[in-house]
DNA sequence: GCGTTAATTTAGGAGGCGCTACATAATTCT
DNA sequence: AGAATTATGTAGCGCCTCCTAAATTAACGC
């Protein structure tokens, strides 16, 4: 029973094969993790919805960190802010910034079985190494705001980046405690006007 | 009932006397869940700092949740941002809302060993009962500070009040994360300036 | 001293957690 | 066909969680 969409991954291994596809089990994860967290989310969650057992899922993702780290991977690729793609050069500083806390309350505020950003909560989690890992990317997206906005506006990236952090920060808490899509972007666009008021030339 | 700060603490009462102060108790434990969340600590956290064991415990506060509901109270009176006082009528609301969130920054980032806000990161906790708790108490100040807004700018007070939680929520997550207080102070005034620009005469 | 009351100590129950040892089944290579 | 390899199912370990039953101790009123 091959599982893949395949065409490329004849490439048998020995052994028996696997009952179940790890790239999909991570997305199943992944929607269990965004709905409730990681603390919130057991192994045996996991392996239930998984319809698998417990050394299958060690066989495949070591523990569930391991499994994290995946469902973090897959994320960026195809769940977080295209961050690249909205700090763009041809337009302001703040109209980019805005668009940001725009794009990230629709992230957060679309889908209500995974409100908030995957990310973002992860930092908030209970367990050191799931944490430092969400971190890890949390910190990258904010380099990449920082460096973005340094380029035209070095003196105020530091405070600007920390701001939008922090707004990113209350949006997916108050996503995830009910605030709708409407007023998640109300709050967004409102901090959108404080870094327009900053940035002013 | 004795140990209220009853400066007589003479009213004996039948029965073997208790060898902890409860309301020192809950200042303890209001340490702990400050410092790591409610999730984070244990009954076992709590009994091992206060020197006593498990039954004396559920004797005194019945339950984690039964300690947890003291320990808020305990914070509304002496620990929490005094909104009564901030939200006053002779200054301007956009005045008074930046104020707020200059003093929630202040509340969340001057005790590193308690960072955030008790009752804000007892909503984001994963147990259905502490969460709720806290919640009551969100909900309250949320409701007051919508209707100071209301006051004078009723069409503006949803969207405001909206957006000074969600910030506040912010300031919280980020304090907790590691922003030093004036990293947090920053971040509020510049919030502070979009209210103001919002609810311009 | 005696009975009542209430907090204490000791000991542990019921259940969940992340994780694993072990034997077995399914596949490929020789 | 048989060896090698890898995933599987069964079963459960060790630890931690919140919480409690039972016996004991320290105060009271009489």
């Amino acid at each position: 029973m091959n599982f893949v969409a395949d065409s490329t991954k004849k490439s048998r291994v020995r052994g028996r094969p696997r009952r179940f596809d790890p790239e999909q089990a991570v997305a199943v994860a992944r929607e269990l993790f965004h709905a409730r967290g990681y603390d919130a989310v057991s192994v045996s969650d996991v392996t239930d919805a998984l319809g698998i057992n417990p050394p299958s899922f060690y066989a495949a993702f070591g523990s569930k960190q391991g499994l994290y780290a995946r469902v973090l991977e897959q994320y960026a690729v195809d769940g977080a802010i295209p961050y690249a793609d909205i700090l763009r050069e041809d337009r302001s500083v703040a109209e980019s910034l805005a668009i940001l806390l725009e794009e990230a309350a629709r992230h957060y505020g679309t889908n209500p079985a995974a409100a908030g950003c995957l990310v973002v909560e992860g930092t908030r989690c209970n367990d050191v190494g799931a944490r430092d890992a969400a971190l890890a990317y949390n910190i990258a997206a904010e380099t990449q705001i920082r460096d973005y906005v340094a380029m035209r506006h070095p003196e105020a990236a530091a405070s600007v980046t920390d701001f939008v952090a922090t707004t990113m920060f209350g949006l997916s808490s108050k996503a995830r405690n009910g605030h709708s899509l409407d007023q998640l972007l109300a709050s967004a666009r409102m901090a959108g006007s404080a870094i327009e008021f900053v940035l002013r030339e």
